[in-house]
DNA sequence: AGGCTGGAAACATAG
DNA sequence: TCCTATGTTTCCAGC
């Protein structure tokens, strides 16, 4: 404690005004604060020090101590239950031991706020604390621990294990999860899979384990088989199941209390509110194999953790595990019982409430532990499982002649928020037929909204082209972000799982850490094609995710999803070759769709410098005064050049318009100039950005077929074939720097999962959340293979993490962390600047193998992609040969909605 | 009868 | 602190 409360003073009072600075450009501050304001401005540790923190970047810091110190102090809460959330004393059982101080340095310190600021949340990071139960392996606690220990054994590393009971305080707000989506949906049928479903995933969040794969199996089983793998790198999983606590804890308790949540889907609505109050534990009795009771520890959770565990493990790396120690404590109990806005208590009350209410037969059946196995009843929706197991069972639609597939052979697969590329080899995962721009999701409170369709009619379709096995595969299927950040799980949309007459595709709902995976057979016979028409979009409450203990995305406003497809082949050599493709942004919300302007397609890509070409957009939204800008930031976020193109108002439609390129503000360019533009209706009605390039006027135009490698990463999934126009937007912060995609390129290659899977992602989620993904193991690089990967890049379709300096060749080796912000910063801001070593990231560090973007420059949409430029040091904007001469003004302003949420959030925490 | 939609009222939050 | 503009959720009603 004391070491801890040593750290936590010394945390505060280490911040460096740079870092603060930092903190304050950066969405991690903002995350923090807007954390803050959901938890109430003092902090209280375990120790029951009171800090009055004046920056949002101390605040930060604090927090993270904070969490830390409470887990150790504190007992943790019945996950479950809201009233429980108060009682911080049931538990547990924490024993910890930390045998590395040293991992709090300052940097440390400092870090978690980054961490915070991560989307935490992530599914795959250990962030959130969802199970009930954590074990927590404490050697590698920090990234820098990590790093190096990653190389070491398991068992050198496992210094300490903390084992920490979690409460479910995340139950409260509903896991976005899975059931619920399918609960609600439920109606439709899809819950029942999907409550099955979701139990199942439950016991794995690898492939590997996927119910899919044989039931018979055992998932542990496998795990355990592979240990060497990816895995064993990471070593500390396996061995430990503690090591992931987020893992096995967090998704399935996870999905568990999202479950909870979901469950008020049902009785969510607000009449209920009040309800829910007094019967949190109704759910327990659907949760057939927990124990019902409260106990943390006696959460089946931890059993299934160990099994579950394993394959998660890949991506639970010891900053997972700190992740999940910072989650646990805080949130869990702190928070709940102050922090928690009165809505979400009410509506966390509700669900029980509704739990109870809700209670359908098909609960009972979830019976098999496996499928329902929560750690904690509360933690599972009673819900959902109900309607889903039973569901699942009862209702055939598809005749599930489908085999399932063995994929998953090796225990770790990739972490979905992994980056992947979209071919390797032979092999190559398109999406034909790009989902419509525009769908808007469902609550859990309403009936679902169907299946996401295509622009033209019918459904998205994805298929593996280059397989020439008879084996069938199985497709993943998960709700991703498109904002300008990496590719990764949505905190706030989960996918859903539509079944009926219409429906021809089967699929499965599985979770993975959190996240709804839809399993779609991708069949030899169909020439490895699927028809994506069993799949909707379920919006959870921002309320509920925000409140999540490692939560720091905002979910206001963070409304555009992109379906990702990933599909893991398995080959002779043992290896998994893991691709995935991402398809355009999808805006979710219904006023959205209405009213911003959104660029479907672009006739144009390049253009030379001195402009003047006409360029065709397609979208929807566009109004006889919408304006096209074209915009150059620096890595920084700072506007290097604005301009307003000429837009052809007589020839302009509502979905079309028709731009002059406006000249370049530098002409004399001796390389090629990424910048963006977008269009706009009005002060908050901006589209996204799209990615343009300038080239040397001597460089012949080159007209948009996709796909390069240079492209291709950008543009990823997003073909439309056929479109002569540019399929896809830019997003803004997505594109990949040059670096990015060389590094990253070492996309997937299992051995084990021999991965080339790096995770690019140095998103501030990650952090904690990535941490767990990174498992050291997962990182064992097979770069060769996947070097070109990336520029499919479907995988990393938007991320532009401009520059990620590291992609770890090396296993486990944090290398230059010093270059990449804090992951948090990283990965939130856009605008953040790189941060400085100190900053680094958590988690990360053992696979590192995502650098971490900086989280800021990445965001300069224009700065990242470099077409064809491979070249790691690509150059800067500012550097691209084109300095800066013209002197532009430079506005600092915020690009995206997101930014603009950055900003907003910037400016509280100044005013703060 | 139930699922899927489109619309919009009721709420909430930001500015 | 109040008001307005926006964004989120929940309801309704029609097909």
């Amino acid at each position: 404690m004391l070491f801890l409360k040593s750290c936590c003073e010394r945390s505060v009072f280490n911040i460096q005004p740079q870092e603060v600075a930092k903190a304050e450009t950066s969405r991690q501050l903002f995350s923090c604060h807007y954390r803050q304001r959901l938890r109430g401005s003092s902090h209280k540790t375990a120790l029951g020090i009171r800090l009055a923190l004046r920056t949002p970047a101390s605040q930060c810091v604090f927090d993270y101590l904070c969490n830390k110190l409470n887990v150790l102090s504190l007992p943790l809460a019945n996950p479950c239950l809201p009233s429980q959330y108060h009682s911080l004393q049931s538990s547990p059982t924490i024993s910890v031991s930390v045998t590395e101080p040293h991992s709090y340095d300052s940097q440390d310190d400092l870090r978690p706020p980054g961490y915070y600021s991560s989307p935490g949340v992530r599914p795959n990071g250990a962030p959130t604390l969802e199970s009930p139960r954590i074990e927590i392996t404490a050697y590698g606690q920090f990234p820098e621990d990590e790093v190096e220990e990653s190389s070491l054994p398991v068992a050198k590393r496992v210094n300490s294990i903390v084992t920490l009971t979690l409460p479910s305080a995340d139950g409260y707000r509903d896991p976005s999860c899975l059931s619920p989506a399918s609960s609600v949906s439920s109606r439709s049928g899809l819950s029942d899979a999907s409550s099955y479903e979701s139990s199942f995933s439950y016991n794995y969040s690898s492939p590997q384990n996927s119910p899919w794969q044989s039931p018979s199996v055992s998932p542990k089983g496998s795990t355990l088989a592979l240990p060497g793998d990816g895995y064993a790198s990471g070593g500390s999983p396996r061995h430990s199941p503690s090591t992931s606590p987020r893992t096995s804890v967090t998704d399935d308790t996870w999905m568990g209390q999202r479950g909870s949540r979901p469950n008020s889907p049902a009785g969510a609505k607000r009449k209920y509110s009040l309800n829910g109050g007094g019967a949190p534990h109704k759910h327990f009795p659907y949760s057939p194999n927990h124990s019902p009771g409260p106990s943390p520890q006696t959460s089946p959770r931890l059993s299934v953790t160990d099994e579950t565990w394993l394959p998660n493990t890949n991506q639970y790396t010891n900053s997972a595990i700190l992740a999940a120690i910072n989650a646990l404590t805080t949130d869990g109990v702190t928070d709940l019982g102050e922090g928690i806005p009165m809505k979400a208590r009410k509506t966390s009350l509700e669900h029980s409430a509704t739990v109870s209410l809700k209670v359908e037969p098909g609960g009972e059946e979830l019976g098999p532990g496996e499928l329902c196995q929560d750690e904690h009843p509360a933690n599972r929706l009673p819900l959902k499982k109900e309607a889903y197991c039973g569901g699942f069972l009862d209702v055939p639609q598809h005749p599930y002649s489908w085999t399932k597939p063995k994929q998953y052979v090796s225990p770790s697969l990739p972490a979905l928020d992994w980056q992947l590329p979209s071919s390797s080899g032979p092999y190559s995962l398109q999406i034909e037929v790009q989902p419509k721009s525009h769908h808007r999701a469902h609550y859990e409170t309403e009936g679902s909204r169907g299946a996401v369709k295509a622009l033209a009619g019918g459904h998205p379709v994805v298929q593996l082209h280059g397989y020439m096995e008879s084996e069938p595969l199985t497709l993943q299927l998960f709700i991703g972000t498109a904002d300008d950040r990496l590719l990764r799980p949505h905190a706030f949309y989960q996918v859903h799982r539509i079944t009926g007459k219409t429906v021809s595709t089967p699929s499965h709902e599985a979770l993975h850490n959190n996240t709804k995976v839809l399993e779609i057979p991708l069949l030899p016979e169909n020439n490895m094609r699927a028809i994506i028409d069993c799949a909707g979009i379920l919006k959870l409450r921002n309320s509920d995710i925000e409140l999540r203990k490692g939560e720091t995305d905002i979910g206001r406003k963070n409304t555009r999803v992109r379906m990702v497809f990933r599909v893991h082949i398995n080959q002779a050599t043992g290896r998994t070759v893991s691709l995935q493709v991402a398809s355009n942004p999808i805006e979710c919300s219904q006023r959205s769709a209405q009213e911003l302007p959104l660029v479907d397609k672009q006739s144009l890509e390049t253009c030379p410098a001195p402009g003047g070409e006409r360029m065709l957009l397609d979208g929807h939204n566009f109004q006889h005064d919408s304006k096209v800008v074209f915009v150059e930031k620096a890595q920084d976020g700072h506007h290097l050049w604005e301009t307003e193109a000429k837009v052809d108002r007589d020839v302009s439609k509502p979905n079309s318009l028709l731009v002059e390129i406006p000249p370049y503000r530098n002409q004399r360019l001796s390389t090629p100039v990424h910048v963006n533009f977008y269009v706009c209706n009005g002060k908050r009605k901006r589209s996204q950005y799209q990615r343009f390039t300038y080239v040397p006027a001597s460089v012949p135009t080159i007209k948009t077929e996709p796909h390069d490698d240079f492209d291709g990463p950008l543009v990823c999934g997003q073909q439309a074939p056929g479109l002569s126009l540019l399929p896809k937007p830019y997003y803004p912060s997505q594109v990949m720097t040059p670096m990015m995609a060389s590094d990253l390129r070492p996309c997937v290659v299992g051995g084990g999962y021999s991965v080339g899977q790096q995770r690019l992602v140095a998103k501030p989620s990650s952090l904690p959340s990535s941490s767990p993904s990174s498992s050291p193991k997962m990182h064992d690089l097979s770069p060769p293979p996947f070097s070109k990967c990336l520029p499919v890049g479907a995988a990393v379709p938007q991320s532009p993490i401009p520059h990620v300096s590291i992609i770890q060749e090396t296993p486990g080796r944090y290398q230059s962390p010093g270059l990449y912000p804090p992951s948090s910063s990283a990965s939130s801001s856009p605008t953040s600047q790189p941060s400085t070593p100190t900053d680094a990231p958590f988690s990360p560090s053992p696979h590192c193998m995502t650098p971490a973007p900086p989280g800021g420059g990445s965001t300069s949409p224009g700065a990242q992609q470099h077409p064809k430029a491979p070249e790691r040091g690509r150059p800067s904007l500012q550097e691209d040969g084109s300095p800066p001469t013209l002197a532009v003004s430079i506005k600092q302003e915020p690009q995206e909605l997101d930014q603009m949420y950055l900003d907003d959030g910037e400016q509280r925490f100044s005013d703060v």
